[in-house]
DNA sequence: TCGTTTATCATGCACTCGCATGATAAAAGC
DNA sequence: GCTTTTATCATGCGAGTGCATGATAAACGA
């Protein structure tokens, strides 16, 4: 048997190669050179691990969802459900450096889904997990008092996550400031937690 | 003097092909020639209106605006604010042919700005016009009753047209169907005039 | 030690890109 | 009629693309 390389590490290794040329020249200057040339190979042994572009793109998708879901699995908060729902909020949105870079990335995939067949299906995959951990939090904050009880957990969770989205642009623009997201955001959340 | 062309037109009739290229193959499959085949007419013809692909990209963004724009002021309503605002949030959302066009579209414009600054700059500018919009609706619901009175206009507007962005998205990869994201978006605006 | 398998590389190929160039046609003033 | 200006076109160029190919090196089993 000839050298051991260790091929999932690798792919990861070029995906997040990927993702530094999506955040700093975009998804339309990703190439197999550049990704190469990032990722400090040559473009045959980028070749040698992807059946093409599509798939490392495609890869480099599932490699950022796993990436965020980590973290904001991993992210401080204080305990409580709503604390919890509040924090993986905050997570998705671009309000420092490292969630900025995901942010940009996340983005260009997002919107190539549009067009790209395997992209909308992972999106598609993803969705009701996502939708699911939020509406579990608010259902268990509802039990735990910290929210109105007559919300509707599912149609709660589906517009704190669009909400959240939707704020992702504006802020990697420039519109808003981290401040006035958070503020956004915690506006929406008393609301829940008040009942006004 | 020659030839008597109407250049504003000539540069609207390309960026609708840049649009109708856009919607059916994404804006990385925008080149030149086939904006030019789209549009009907040579690719000397298109560089003759615009001095390079980021301008052509620029105004057809800019076009796509002003697009959007009048349709929502022409979208019928039931004449209060609240029904106003409503459909003007609607509007936005990809519930049927011509508005999954305009969302398609625009999605990609709004996904590109992030890396290309022109782009930027007109969301930039066209922001706090349609944020007002919105804001001024929730402030003359609340003068008409329609709305509770202690809502932040300037947060609520926020919220929900963040909101709204966030279904594009979604709908366009097919995870809501066009009733769910209305019945999401009445969700929110129901509780904007109910106070729950 | 030799052969097999894997990893990596440099290179070539057909294609597309944005843009520049020069030719042709058409319309108006002189 | 002739010139000038504009519109449109076909074509060429250098650069970059994804992908295929063949060579080289390395590591293990026989």
């Amino acid at each position: 048997m000839p050298k051991i390389v260790d091929h999932e590490a690798r792919r990861r290794q070029i995906a997040d190669a990927v993702h530094r040329v999506i955040d700093a020249r975009g998804l339309d200057s990703v190439s197999l050179r550049e990704v190469a040339a990032e990722a400090g190979m040559s473009m045959g042994a980028v070749q040698h691990y992807f059946a093409g572009k599509d798939e490392m793109l495609t890869l480099a998708m599932l490699h950022l969802n796993t990436r965020i879901t980590l973290r904001v699995a991993g992210a401080a908060h204080d305990g409580t459900p709503l604390g919890l729902l509040r924090v993986a909020l905050l997570e998705l949105l671009p309000l420092d450096e490292e969630r900025r870079f995901e942010a940009r990335v996340g983005l260009a995939f997002l919107a190539r889904s549009v067009v790209a067949e395997p992209l909308a299906a992972l999106l598609r995959e993803g969705m009701p997990l996502v939708l699911a951990f939020y509406s579990d939090q608010i259902r268990a904050a509802q039990a735990a008092g910290q929210m109105v009880a007559d919300l509707d957990p599912g149609l709660e969770a589906t517009v704190l996550f669009a909400f959240a989205q939707g704020m992702v642009n504006p802020l990697l623009i420039g519109h808003y400031r981290a401040e006035d997201a958070v503020a956004a955001i915690d506006y929406q959340l008393r609301r829940l937690s008040t009942g006004r």
